[in-house]
DNA sequence: TATACTGTGCATATAGATATATACAGTATA
DNA sequence: TATACTGTATATATCTATATGCACAGTATA
């Protein structure tokens, strides 16, 4: 198992929350199929450097919105969602975080077509070499 | 003065925060122009229900940054920054936040193209009447 | 059964945001 | 000059989010 989960100790948002939001995005984008078992709290504790307890919550908060499930013992799976859920997820998550950017240019005064050219832009340098 | 300044008091973001990104976007998208006063810190506290100290704190950021200067006894007022200055911090912001926006769809397993297809129609939803 | 894994619960530490009180100092103006 | 505005400084209190350490409990398996 080697999950691609990254946090930064600097910012703003708490880590357990970068866990949880990267998690949904792995599950709901379908890169971890429902039975696949994560990483141990505390193996992921020792992997990110972080403690238990912090991993611990992530995987809690994971399992209350329905994503994860907890075997005590046995370990932590991905839960059994619908495709449709995941679907809805993704679309939910994805919607409000460009909707927010939109606004937060509106915001500036910028036009709804100065925003697309922006935002064409950086789709631009996403297709050539920018990862 | 009727400032369009709005907090949630709920938000993860601090309310200080929230007070600098707003009179940022207004200073820097051309709605306050340099010399403008700025309400007085007890009279913004009391108009958001807020504590002094908060909406000081939030002065004070936004005079670090350069947006707006005090001058003790007088009051609060909108510097005197570049136009130069001012696109720039026009484009970082909206520029950053949109990126990031694109960053997340693609954590969720988005093409490129329906990263497009989605923004393509929120935009075409705020040319109607959205807001 | 021993042991080495899993997850769990509780009590606490730390940092940061916010609130409050109090006193001070500069400015405008009737 | 009186007064009613401005901003300033400082010290403290409180609340909350976040992170933590430690002891406990269930499970798998050699």
């Amino acid at each position: 198992m080697d999950l691609p989960i990254k946090i930064s100790k600097d910012s703003r948002e708490p880590i357990y929350h970068q866990i949880v939001n990267q998690f949904k995005a792995l599950i709901a984008g379908g890169h971890l199929a429902r039975g696949t078992p994560l990483p141990s709290i505390r193996a992921l504790s020792k992997d990110l450097e972080i403690s238990i307890i912090t991993t611990r919550r992530a995987y809690q908060d994971l399992e209350v919105q329905g994503f994860i499930k907890t075997l005590q013992g046995k370990g932590t799976f991905v839960a059994d969602i619908s495709e449709d859920l995941k679907e809805e997820v993704k679309v939910t998550s994805v919607h409000n975080i460009l909707e927010n950017a939109v606004e937060t240019a509106l915001s500036y005064d910028y036009t709804l077509e100065q925003v697309k050219a922006i935002f064409l832009e950086i789709l631009q340098a996403k297709e050539k070499g920018d990862s």
